[in-house]
DNA sequence: CGCCTAGTTGAGGTAAGTCAATTCACGTGG
DNA sequence: CCACGTGAATTGACTTACCTCAACTAGGCG
């Protein structure tokens, strides 16, 4: 049998995955390697050979404009896939940074493509997990684009514990959240002084509180009313391709 | 042989296809249906069973709120995909409305899981196809989070030149635009009004006009400098799977 | 002990929003 | 043929959400 590892888990939960296909999905991953906290993995405009799949630890892909602005896409969660956008594009459009030390093992684009190639279902199933990616940062366009700050940030924490819960990691309680004001700032597109500000307000009004690499949530029906957040929306209802 | 239809051009550019697996993309295509402008193909909630592939038209996807504001995701042209992210997780997470009239033609979930089982190349070509769409979503969250309205809004009328160049609809000169301000402020998060200063403000400095259903670059390098924009980003170097 | 990073708070500025009025092009029916 | 309605674009006056700058606190660590 094959362990259980995230990757395993997630795919599963869209394709019924035969043994076959299991011993090729284990067959791709290479080393295990680990980066510490704060210095990129990928840089913009660098051509890959590799992807990773994240094991442990949180990391975040952003975009940096010329002037030094900086804009989050997307935190990515053990078993979140890092960079295979630009593997398939060929060229990073993003830059890669772990917001803690991460452990991570590495595929090579070629074993990706040519395990496609024998196991056809298992492209299928990434296709499937590139579009539950791209849903994601179509939410977070939402929010940026027509939220205001206190909605946008509340929403943001509710979606990112919805992500959590999947992996086992946060309930309805609460979670453990390593990001810094800064971090959700710039995923945001507000300002870290701004942020600071919402989150005392959300903290005053009895909704959440994010403080000390924790998010609690105090009321979470009336915190999700109040972002306009669908709990449901990053469920599914079992393999999809049986 | 096969025709050339936009979306054999789209995927030959990625992979390089033989002529079964021509065939069975060919065979993908069902009914060729019309929409007229306005009225919706998809809603947000759906549960669907077939995509399809723009033919002529322009098409957009975006997401309602509950207080009536809209996100507008994308717009489509000709050889775009609609809904393909919404087949594949089920259940449509947006709304799809034709800007204008358009002809698609329709293609089914089931056919197009079978072509992938059959056709494992084309799977992977798919999946560069959902990795492209990702990124222009990326770039435009990218606009709406950290760039201010002006550059925003060319930064949005010089990709959306990109894009119309590839499928020859579109140059340096400029191109037929058939959005009203309306879509435009959907799209970058900003009100019409503002919309219309702005496109003002860029018309009275020399860079872009848009009007009449039609955007004309006055000064392409120095519009591209203003917005800080790539004019390189969509271009790649031919198939990269041989 | 002192520096560095993260967080906090206040004061004042500005980009963008809202509300409202006007124009224009178009189509439609009396 | 004109009156009317409707949707898009335009512009002005005023409001506001968020930003910038700046000062200060608290914890961690060499």
């Amino acid at each position: 049998m094959i362990e259980n590892t995230p990757i395993v888990r997630k795919l599963g939960a869209f394709v019924a995955l035969s043994d076959p296909e299991l011993s090729v999905l284990a067959s791709l991953h290479k080393r295990r390697r680990t980066f510490v906290a704060g210095r990129d993995l990928v840089h913009q405009g660098q051509s890959d050979q590799a992807a990773y799949i994240l094991a442990s630890g949180w990391a975040c892909s952003y975009k940096l404009l010329e002037d030094g602005q900086r804009q989050i896409v997307d935190f990515q969660i053990p078993g979140d896939f890092l960079g295979l956008r630009s593997v398939l594009l060929y060229v990073s459009d993003h830059s890669i940074e772990p917001v803690t030390d991460i452990e991570v093992t590495e595929i090579h684009v070629a074993d990706l493509l040519d395990a496609f190639a024998r196991t056809p279902r298992l492209a299928t199933a990434f296709l499937w997990v590139a579009s539950r990616d791209e849903a994601m940062v179509v939410e977070h366009l939402v929010d940026v684009g027509r939220r205001n700050a206190a909605e946008r940030t509340a929403h943001f924490l509710l979606e990112l514990g919805s992500r959590l819960a999947l992996v086992g990691m946060g309930s309805r309680e609460g979670y453990g959240c390593p990001l810094t004001q800064y971090h959700l700032a710039d995923a945001l597109g507000l300002s870290a002084v701004h942020v600071n500000r919402v989150l005392r307000q959300l903290r005053e009004s009895g909704l959440v509180t994010f403080r000390d690499a924790h998010v609690e949530f105090h009321d979470y029906g009336r915190l999700a009313d109040f972002a306009n957040f669908d709990p449901e929306y990053l469920d599914h209802a079992g393999p999809v391709l049986a």
